[in-house]
DNA sequence: CTGTTAGCGCGTTCAG
DNA sequence: CTGAACGCGCTAACAG
């Protein structure tokens, strides 16, 4: 077997006696062509192992057919189910996903959103950093329509598609404030993405809504890593006045205090009862099982993917003037669990 | 501001009174530019905001800088970390990466590898399905290389690179039976991967060792969903002569073995020793800690990476006729917690 | 129903 | 050090 190259339309029309046009037309199935000619085409491409270059394609139809999408980790079980969602999705519309892990890191997200600006991609779901990139404006310039997912974007670059933070965060606390709890900590990373301050705010307005005048120093932001969430829990059991409720604000702070209990040996809810945000299989396996806040992630994904293909078939990125994007705010589901107590009256 | 179109190289050579091959230089410092007409291009292409097209590009340097990344499920966390692991290793080199989820269905899989080879992507990593599907065939015509992760190829297709699934399994059932073990059991997906073949092989051969009669049905395997393994662990469990330790095969089994244990309040190691294939955050903070086999996510992505690497830079894909592709086996690692306990001799 | 042809935006010879 | 011109593989007008 000789050295053959990759073949093109053109041989195959040749090799068919027809046009280029005619052999693009059957793998479109974009003008009616008769059913000899037809074979005759699919013959020869079969025969010259020919698979239409999407490159081509893509440079005269200004259509890649691919949308990226940029989170802050792919190993994050959050957004892992946030790309599958999606993938789900857009597998049916012949497109592909390219996805990018920033690390939270802006430089890194500025970095890949270039990459896929000069890839020309169809469009982009990012979950961001929350540093005002130049590389918005740019991906606007361009007519790459942007969808934001679970964090809102520094400027109003596109629509955001979020988990309702506010409300999650107030309907943990409410839940524990309803069994009893009046001193209850919340642990939370610290930066400034409107996650955390959503939560954070949730549970300050519960409350106030109880009228408990709020300890700030039982509100924690740590580094996002399970050691810092560890220690964190660690310093607010060690306290005269320890809380006897304790929220997690996201998984990687669940796993610090899972970890800080099983250092200190102490039982839940029996010494503190717990509420984690992002439910996963196993917080219902552990003993107790664990009381979580679940993200609506299937509706994000769809709500978000409606978005971008209104946005990537309508027509520009700005409609008139400075378009007004809509924040799109899905509700949380609170999954109750053995992990949180009534406290006594006595306490 | 009126409606500017994306400018293309063009337009920058304009601007710039140069040619477009002087702009495409200057971008591409590939061959030199005095340091006055450069800056004349750099200023030109930042007032036009212009960004080269990754598509024109590739459609004559016939490159994609893109490679595919074929798995079963993003969302487990094996794949989660090889896709993680391979997009760092990406990124360095300025490639991207667009992942799909097959679900374990060849016809996703197939899918797929089409999309990528129409797409024209520099190369595939896969983690193949088992079934031999036509489309490995294109690829290698389309000198796209395939390079295989975590299970074998039906046909070698492709180097693969792997985890020592039968020195895995063969280490987990010796660690139990230096622990006076005898009945041990094993359960796996059911399903023709070598993965699962690998590991149920070494766990023969460690009993075989052991001049232990295998008993066939504590090797069990069950659909691949935490329902099936729960349910395959309680008719386990359930039986006259129930196993005194339990290997579950990869992390969804673990799932529902720790579910079964829980829905009869069976107490581990007491009632039952345990090893967990798939080593996870959660696993160590759980009562008791599971021992767990961790596979060396870091080395495959690694090799994998670098295989592909060579493929894709080298000449062709098949070499000199028949090429003969390396299987890469890399050791996992044992790692010990307290989910297993030293069995009483009296037994 | 079918063919011709002109780009799409870039890299890359070959001349100068 | 620079420019002109061709081609990558395909789609879209326009003719017929």
């Amino acid at each position: 077997m000789r050295k053959q190259s990759v073949s093109t339309i053109r041989d195959v029309a040749r090799a068919a006696n027809v046009s280029t046009a005619t052999v693009s037309h059957v793998f479109n199935d974009t003008r009616p062509v008769s059913e000899a000619t037809r074979q005759a085409v699919l013959d020869a491409a079969r025969r010259l192992n020919y698979r239409p270059s999407a490159i081509a394609r893509s440079l005269t139809t200004r259509r890649t057919y691919t949308v990226g999408v940029v989170v802050a980790d792919v190993l994050n079980p959050f957004f892992a189910g946030i790309i599958r969602g999606v993938e789900d999705l857009l597998w049916q519309q012949g497109r592909s996903l390219v996805v990018c892990s920033t690390d939270e890191q802006p430089e890194k997200e500025a970095y890949y959103l270039h990459l896929l600006l000069e890839r020309r991609v169809d469009g982009v779901l990012v979950a961001p950093t929350g540093a005002d990139l130049p590389v918005y404006a740019e991906l606007q310039h361009h007519h790459i329509p942007a969808v934001f997912i679970d964090r809102r974007p520094p400027q109003p670059w596109g629509p955001t598609v979020e988990t309702d933070n506010v409300r999650a965060g107030y309907a943990a606390t409410r839940y524990l404030l309803d069994r009893g709890h009046t001193r209850i900590a919340i642990l939370g990373r610290h930066q400034a993405l409107s996650t955390v301050t959503g939560r954070f705010a949730g549970y300050r307005q519960a409350l106030a809504e109880a009228d408990i005048t709020p300890d700030p120093s039982l509100a924690v932001t740590v580094d996002s890593h399970q050691e810092a969430a560890l220690q964190g829990t660690l310093a607010l059991l060690a306290r005269r006045d320890p809380p006897t409720a304790l929220i997690a604000a996201n998984h990687v702070m669940t796993l610090g205090v899972v970890a800080a209990m099983r250092e200190l040996g102490r039982q839940c809810p029996r010494e503190l009862s717990f509420i984690a945000f992002d439910d996963l299989p196993w917080l219902a396996l552990v003993a107790p099982p664990l009381t979580a806040v679940r993200h609506a992630t299937a509706e994000i994904c769809r709500c978000a993917v409606d978005l971008l293909m209104a946005a990537m078939n309508g027509q520009s990125t700005e409609r008139n003037g400075t378009a007004n994007y809509p924040i799109v705010t899905l509700p949380a589901e609170l999954i109750e669990r053995a992990s949180c107590a009534h406290l006594d009256k006595a306490c």
